[in-house]
DNA sequence: ATCCGGGACC
DNA sequence: GGTCCCGGAT
């Protein structure tokens, strides 16, 4: 069941040629490919890992601006670097990202390394940020295997076993590692997941355009639309939280997440899970005890929604009113009244975010926000 | 309203 | 295989 079903010879040599000069003629305009400096691609592929180019391209740009090189990264508190990722999602690709700027000017007197053993030991460089690394900063051959890459290839060689076993994986891996092309594997590897953002893309595959359709197995076998499978993700669970708004004068209670887990190092409004069968008063008490204050809950400001991988988040914000002096933090690392005109200083997650924009200017908001 | 796509790390 | 987010498509 081996059997060798990828191009070979000379078909393989005319798909690495199609695919690269239609790389060459169609290639986005993208601001890391401008100049794909070590740094710049090392940036570029963190961001983009989990996140379609159209998001990260803004964010690239802010980040080279406030960040221009590895040692400005790596000497900025992880703090300013959270602020400069808000609403990007996945917030420990951050903090990795930090902590792998550290590691190289620590360990490899600031220059990112040029070898694939190397990049695979710092932090968040799994094997797709390592070969994407190598092969398009140092033009090393190593194929890249992401989702783009996966969707084209379970097509051009009709592979109808679910592609989240680990042995599927593999068998793809080789693939992309076979057919890659050995004078270009940079471009190579981004001419693969372009088609696959492009062209070949999950629902409506434009294949009447595609520089490698008359390879591809799956179009011959009309199932193009039916590749790749993948186990179905289950339903998500639906969680209920409850946040407070309490002020003093100008200033705004806001406490920071552990630097761990969910939404790790983000500033949010004091926030509580609550169960069904709870009023206002189970609530207060609950934020009295994650605060320190004694806490009441007043009037309802809004309900936002929010979708996390495996639940979606109801989020009930309220206004409170809150006594006492002593602020104790209790599942968080920080607790403080910030101005409200500070705010916008603080890294906070997309929903709670869009709290704070509330409460800035409720009346602009109110109709548009769910 | 719901589904889907997209890598690292444990 | 579970944990980590958000935007865009449907």
């Amino acid at each position: 069941m081996s059997q060798v079903n990828h191009p070979t010879g000379r078909a393989r040599a005319g798909l690495r040629r199609s695919l690269l000069s239609w790389y060459d003629r169609s290639r986005r305009d993208l601001p890391w490919r401008r100049d794909p400096s070590p740094y710049r691609v090392v940036l570029s592929e963190f961001l983009l890992q989990q996140t379609r180019v159209d998001t990260v391209v803004p964010y690239f740009e802010r980040f080279v601006e406030r960040f221009p090189s590895i040692e400005s990264l790596a000497s900025a508190p992880l703090d300013d670097v959270l602020k400069c990722w808000e609403g990007l999602g996945y917030y420990a690709r951050a903090r990795n990202l930090h902590a792998a700027a550290r590691e190289i000017v620590e360990r490899h007197e600031g220059k990112v390394p040029d070898r694939a053993d190397d990049l695979s030991n710092l932090k968040g460089f799994g094997p797709y940020t390592t070969a994407a690394v190598a092969s398009i900063a140092f033009d090393l051959p190593h194929a890249v295997v992401d989702g783009n890459v996966i969707r084209v290839l379970s097509r051009l060689c009709a592979i109808k076993d679910d592609v989240a076993r680990a042995d599927v994986r593999t068998r793809i891996s080789e693939i992309a590692q076979d057919l890659l092309d050995p004078v270009r594997p940079g471009d190579a590897n981004q001419a693969a997941m372009e088609l696959g953002a492009t062209l070949c893309s999950p629902r409506n595959p434009d294949c009447p355009q595609c520089p490698i359709a008359r390879h591809c197995r799956g179009r011959k076998l009309g199932i193009q639309t039916d590749l790749p499978v993948k186990s179905k993700r289950g339903s998500r669970q639906k969680r209920t939280e409850v946040a407070v708004v309490l002020r003093r004068n100008t200033s705004v209670l806001v406490a920071k997440r552990p630097e761990e887990g969910l939404l790790g190092g983000l500033w949010e409004f004091p926030t509580v899970p609550v169960q069904s069968n709870q009023g206002k008063k189970d609530w207060g008490n609950a934020l009295s005890d994650r605060t320190g204050l004694n806490v009441s809950i007043e009037g309802r400001l809004q309900t936002l929604h929010h979708a996390f991988t495996h639940f979606e988040l109801e989020l009930k914000a309220y206004e409170g009113q809150a006594t006492g002096k002593n602020l104790r933090p209790t599942g968080y690392t920080e607790i403080r009244w910030a101005k409200e005109a500070d705010l916008d200083r603080l890294a906070f997650s997309r929903v709670h975010r869009r709290l704070a924009d509330y409460i800035a200017m409720p009346h602009q908001l109110e109709l548009t926000s769910v």
